[in-house]
DNA sequence: GTCTATAACTTGATAGAC
DNA sequence: GTCTATCAAGTTATAGAC
């Protein structure tokens, strides 16, 4: 299957925006990684915004569904965390480019997008607090305030797309395990 | 002690930073915050830049410092650790605005700024992960990749800044012993 | 679809009057 | 020290020839 012009686009612009940031990648930059000139970009695509969006919501619909899947599960709260942040840490590690470009670049979004994606945003982590709010009232998990749990989870993910490279002698098993066993087993009564 | 024009540009810049990032901040933008036409702004500031490098630096130096004094108290891996995690909570919760601009815009840095202040962040870390290295190899901490340790650890701190209002009805304390509950027993033997 | 040329605008920074 | 005026360089995007 031969890859259209625009999805190299795409893909080219998702690399320049993780390399140089939304902001400073210019379409310039984006056309000579192309092989075009800037001008030509528009013959394939509607704006600069439009490649940004694109890879925002796409993420936010992935995590979204996952959750969706998710919450339909007969298991425990506690079996429900481990999965997200195994979840997590799949992608990061899968798609280290869009998932750069999705957690740092979604603020460059202009209205309404940005609002639109910001209620996916809180969305997510609603559920997300939601769970672990049950996991606490089934003592499966410390009394701890739901909100500080859910983002010291959440955040402390963050680094891996940024450090994790496939060729590392670390396997991506032995990332999971060990960051279940720092937070995880901290949060479990 | 009345502040300086020079103090009260600093001032607001590092604010503006934080609300809009480095690159789209513009000097315009700050000239309106502190009521001045753009080029009154170089009568008092050599550049953009430099202040975002005294911003990265002054807080780079404050931990280096943190850092190179708890090296010298005869306290185990295991409180040096906690010490550690609460005076990142801490410095997060009390200068959100420079925090942040530390954290997420040290990239704008050019060079040979950039080098020096990625050396000063590798010193840190380096330092940090020994002293967790440290804890494992005396069964403090349970047996967990050193790098994966230090990096969850910091990172799981670095919503805060992003989060913490002081007028918020929950306390520092209480942040802080949530989030060593949350990471703290999950990494102790 | 790709190009050249250019419109319309914003950027950081400087010159020089006051 | 602050202003107006301006520079030189950069930006996204479009018009129109081929």
């Amino acid at each position: 299957m031969k890859k259209t012009k625009k999805q190299e686009i795409f893909e080219a612009a998702a690399l320049l925006f993780k390399e140089k940031g939304y902001q400073v990648a210019s379409m310039r930059d984006l056309a000579n990684r192309v092989q075009l000139k800037a001008s030509s970009l528009y013959s394939h695509i509607g704006s600069k915004e439009e490649i940004l969006r694109k890879i925002c919501f796409d993420n936010a619909t992935c995590f979204i569904q996952r959750m969706e899947e998710l919450l339909h599960q007969d298991i425990s709260p506690k079996e429900k965390v481990r999965q997200l942040i195994r979840f997590h840490i799949q992608i990061a590690t899968q798609d280290t480019t869009s998932i750069t470009v999705f957690n740092d670049e979604w603020r460059n979004l202009s209205e309404p997008h940005l609002s639109r994606f910001l209620g996916m945003r809180n969305t997510y982590e609603k559920q997300f607090e939601a769970i672990i709010k049950e996991g606490i009232a089934q003592k499966q998990f410390k009394t701890v305030n739901s909100k500080i749990a859910l983002f010291t989870i959440l955040t402390s993910i963050r680094w891996i797309h940024y450090w994790y490279k496939p060729k590392r002698s670390i396997s991506l098993s032995m990332i999971e395990q060990d960051i279940l066993t720092i937070l995880g087993l901290g949060l479990e009564a």
